[in-house]
DNA sequence: CTCGTAAGCGTGCGACGTACGCTTACGAAG
DNA sequence: CTTCGTAAGCGTACGTCGCACGCTTACGAG
């Protein structure tokens, strides 16, 4: 009867990620983001509570994009390793977003089909409900850990060249291994590591 | 010759970490570390050139309370083990940081001195230099990921409650795990987690 | 055409980080 | 004991943030 809603969602979200990747984590600011959907500021809160709704907004729109059906013909190793892979490649095309993603990761229902899905390749797998939520959490934390880390002091980046510079009689291992560091590139780095804990879950 | 200096960066630090522990991360501002030293706001600016600096000290604070002498008598994988734990540990008794640590971690002499304690056992260990960087940046996306994890939402907390009222048609396997999970604690988590790594990284 | 409802927005407030420049305490030199 | 250069310490002020509040306005059912 009233007046009809001019935006949804995915609408608000996708402004909020273009000033997100144009002007980074401190550009967020719900002017900016208004000022994107052509509006006053406070009409963005007619759809939002406050600014960590918008925040939570944007992390599902990301996480939307992450294609969670398994892959049937693989080994049960390979889907769980596909479906990481593909969170980090969506995510990897927005790297403003990656704290955010920490923050919010728990209240977006595309984060739990991801979650549904990789916990079924799990249960497929024969792991026990006990040891299902010890692999899925340490999962969860490798995938969401590895992509901070990355974001954060990136391998190819300043700190491991800076590493690389420190006096080897203090840090005689960090020193060394940081000249070997920048020859790894982003993809082998997060594979390697999804690798080795897959090794360890024995799928 | 002039006024000497009233503060040490460890009596700014701890004085910072006090209102983290007392107030939260929203808490944390120039203002409220001021007053906590009994000074005017901008005094603290003849310690600290920004808040980021500020943040960067309490990291570097609570990281150098991590011991890292390596446990000479155990095997490789309980010395790294034991190096993790300690982090946790150091850190859990300061949750509010949790989310700074990540941010300032690489810029954190604590945190490089950890780093090189792992490293040197990865080395013991006979890891090449390629897997021995690979498989510290897993071990750094693990326990920095994990920490994260179990702060933004623990498996004790009110996220595992919702998913396990979740409708298990939408999410079968989330549903059914999450009521598994409320009975596993933070440290079995951790550990468990660690083991499966470890494990992988056949130590 | 009327009118109830909610969309949209202008103004303003309190809190934040911090630039700037003044005042003041200290301790070495005389 | 006095002087004086230096940096400690701080008061004020500015721009920006999230957001509370209440007004105006466009819509569409009757």
């Amino acid at each position: 009867m009233p007046r009809p809603r001019s935006l949804t969602n995915p609408q608000i979200a996708a402004a909020a990620l273009r000033v997100l990747d144009r002007d980074g984590l401190d550009g967020l600011t719900m002017r900016a983001v208004a000022t994107e959907l052509g509006m006053g500021t406070m009409s963005v809160y007619r759809y939002v509570a406050d600014r960590a709704q918008l925040e939570a907004l944007v992390v599902d729109h990301v996480l939307a994009g992450v294609d969670t059906t398994v892959p049937a013909a693989e080994p049960r190793g390979r889907q769980v390793a596909v479906l990481a892979e593909r969170v980090r490649t969506v995510v990897g095309a927005h790297t403003a977003v990656v704290p955010l993603i920490l923050a919010h990761r728990h209240t977006s229902p595309a984060s739990m089909r991801w979650g549904d899905a990789v916990l079924g390749v799990l249960a497929d797998a024969g792991l026990g409900p006990a040891r299902r939520v010890v692999a899925f959490r340490a999962l969860l934390a490798y995938v969401f850990g590895a992509l901070q880390v990355e974001h954060f002091s990136p391998l190819a980046g300043p700190g491991t060249a800076a590493l690389a510079e420190l006096d080897p009689a203090d840090h005689p291992h960090l020193a060394s291994t940081a000249r070997e560091a920048q020859g790894i590139g982003p993809d082998e780095e997060f594979r390697g590591g999804l690798e080795i804990l897959l090794r360890g879950l024995e799928l």
